[in-house]
DNA sequence: CTAATTCCTCAAGTTAACTTCACTACAAGA
DNA sequence: TCTTGTAGTGAAGTTAACTTGAGGAATTAG
């Protein structure tokens, strides 16, 4: 507590290099996070980015968000709801905490059902597409009229034998 | 059963567009497939693809598998278990199926898992990365040696109070 | 036999999430 | 002050999984 022991972290705030190490990100990364409206450093009168301590909690955030399979798009919309005049409260992150809690539930129930399907659909016949529980029905059903397609193949009448 | 319904399903074997109608894929995500080695049309004299009906249950098990969350390699690697010389038989997919399934089996408790330590982790201080579960220890933990990284922010004694 | 389809190939474009590069400009310290 | 070391910018490259487009050949319908 003399005269200071890097100047990165002083008056005007922490430097990209800083905010690199301490995150574990690269200063390419926390750039292409800040085009991408995920933070909001200020500038030096030199054009420098100076970030707040709070930075480093929104850009763990990211990381770990990724790796639970959220895009940049959904985790800037999480992020958005941050009030922006002051800083982050634990009250604040828990709110977003619980709503990506939520998305995340949601995800795993859909892949358990999937999964839990994917023996006997892959399985067995699994003739008609209107039959098979695995295809997505969202997704791309009845995305064409050209009649009815037959998902993992063979449909019943089409040709007699095998081919 | 007099002359034929529809030519492209005749003597040489499916063409490239009967093969789309029945799946939905696109003729040009065909041909990607075909580049990426996952199904292996023959071609006519001059120079068409004539897929089999088999090939009609291999694309639908990349289509199910990718809304499973599968990429084309995973997907791929998974075909070529598959026997190359006669057509796959219900035992040879249930095979693919089991592989999948245990695959399904571990992402889901991984996501329960960082799902549970979410709100703890995000909530609170978390201030230290070697205490932080959420923070995945695999991907990029000491990265550098450069010291201490503190995730979701403040480390305990770096400058007293925040900025 | 024509005309309309369908198919082929190859190159280039697309989105996401970044990285790498080339150059320039500031900042920190000996 | 002079020299590193960091920063900054903009353009282009990267991977995955395809799509789109151009230009040409086969097939099928009438």
């Amino acid at each position: 507590m003399k005269t200071t022991p890097k100047l990165r972290l002083r008056p005007t705030g922490l430097t990209i290099g800083f905010i690199s190490e301490r995150t574990g990100l690269a200063p390419s990364a926390i750039r292409y996070y800040e085009e991408e409206g995920i933070v909001h450093p200020h500038r030096t009168d030199t054009g420098q980015r100076r970030f707040e301590r709070a930075d480093i909690r929104r850009l763990s955030f990211v990381m770990i968000s990724q790796s639970l399979g959220f895009s940049i798009a959904e985790i800037r919309t999480a992020l958005d709801s941050l009030p922006a005049n002051r800083t982050p409260t634990k009250a604040d992150w828990q709110a977003i905490s619980e709503s990506f809690r939520q998305k995340l539930d949601d995800r795993i129930s859909q892949m358990t059902k999937l999964r839990e399907q994917l023996d006997g659909c892959i399985g067995c016949g699994c003739l008609s597409l209107s039959n098979c529980k695995l295809y997505n029905p969202d997704d791309r059903a009845r995305t064409r009229g050209t009649g009815p397609r037959y998902l993992m193949g063979d449909s019943p009448s089409d040709l007699g034998q095998d081919a």
